[in-house]
DNA sequence: GGTCAAGAGAAAATCGATATTAATGACCGC
DNA sequence: GCGGTCATTAATATCGATTTTCTCTTGACC
């Protein structure tokens, strides 16, 4: 009888801020973790600080270049469009499995999440995306794939969306996808869920995706190859 | 102009030899990682086999309980099954997709390692699984997947084998698949996938998987619900 | 004018020690 | 005699200092 620790570790506490910080785009990708920053700025010391972001550096959020330190992951165009094949691959395959095995529970979240994300605003007053977008978009998209009845699959699933929300909030920043009807997307995808359409709803998360990276991809090249990566030079 | 560093950091060789050794199932899944042992064994500081640890915590070979250490995964039959249903679609994905967009190359390379497979003798005079084979065999699979054109995709699947792996020793060693003729099975796959039949291959290569894991579950079960859990009691 | 090399400075990697926390077993009361 | 409580012990988590490595600057040389 041993229930998982009540009080969160150090090393957790910062590696949650630090991933939060990251995910919110508050850190420029590409851009070095000084570690030193970061102990300062939690009053913690070093090792805690390195545990929390060789985790990261685990999920793909962090790129860690021996004896040179961390940094916020880069992406190129090119692995940019690795990344949304790799999702599109995944994440259709864990919605067909949720369509065909999931539970009207699953049903019930997916609708009860769709309404959450319908009913809240994208970006706040001065432009910027705002949290409870960003986390009702999350919990909705991960409602879609809860039924799938594999937590690996959930998981991975899970990891390759957070990569690529690192870099969704600097092409919303920049790029505002004025041509696109991001709640009607939305609303397909939910619709064609609950209905067991699973072309159809396949079909619509797949667009949905490769919508999303074409703004990036408009963004990065803007931009320039993502500000400089650790390695480039 | 900067190369991939030459000398490796001790963090990465404790990572490596530590790793190695979960892989040819020199520790026994659900035992402690004492901390200390290591160090004293390689000549290093806590600090550094403890990121290290940390790293293979991340991978999945194996489990962090805050504030009670690390050990050696442990595998339920539940998550055995989870772990195959997650190997399952993701490796028949990618192999779809390296036999829908494969070159010459991979081909080529799908040929040779399995020749080399063909030719390596799966048990050692002693009966125990032949460091040889292991490599071969892994090598093997690498190689059908490589060709699906996604880096991303195919790093997951190997993470996904690897998790297996951890396993596939303990139940050689002591459940002998005498009923299995594994090298018609590889054959089969090699075969099937050079001829490009999708259906075909990926229905060898799920038959293949789901074949190891019921020796698996037939080992786990007899031996009890795996040594030992860090929680379990 | 440009290239390359030496040195100062900054950052990362590693270490050994300290503070916390969990596991162990003896001890006491019921 | 049994259950529970409290010291003892062992291992983890955290810290701050030291060593090693890279980076950037400065200046000599081609």
């Amino acid at each position: 009888m041993v229930g998982p620790p009540v009080k969160p570790t150090r090393v957790q506490e910062v590696y949650d801020r630090i991933r939060a910080s990251l995910l919110n785009g508050e850190l420029e990708p590409g851009s070095k973790l000084k570690i030193g920053d970061f102990t300062a700025r939690y009053g913690v010391s070093l090792s805690v600080v390195r545990e929390a972001v060789t985790r990261l550096a685990g999920e793909g959020l962090v790129e860690a270049t021996p004896q040179r330190g961390f940094a916020v992951a880069t992406l190129t165009v090119d692995a940019l469009q690795d990344l949304t094949r790799a999702r599109v691959l995944i994440e259709t395959l864990a919605l067909s499995e949720s369509i065909k095995f999931g539970d009207l529970a699953w049903e019930s979240a997916v609708l009860a999440t769709h309404h959450t994300l319908a009913g809240t605003r994208m970006t706040t007053a001065d432009g910027h995306v705002a949290p409870d977008f960003t986390v009702a978009h999350r919990t909705f998209h991960n409602a879609l794939l809860a039924g799938c009845g594999s937590a690996r699959l959930e998981g991975i699933a899970t990891g390759l969306r957070d990569c690529a929300e690192l870099y969704r909030h600097w092409s919303q920043e920049f790029a505002h996808e004025a041509d696109r009807d991001i709640a009607a997307e939305h609303r397909a995808i939910a619709e064609l869920t609950v209905a067991r359409d699973e072309a159809g709803a396949t079909r619509a998360l797949r667009e949905h995706i490769e919508r999303t990276t074409a703004a990036l991809v408009r963004y990065v090249e803007r931009t320039g190859p993502a500000p400089t990566s650790a390695y480039s030079a």
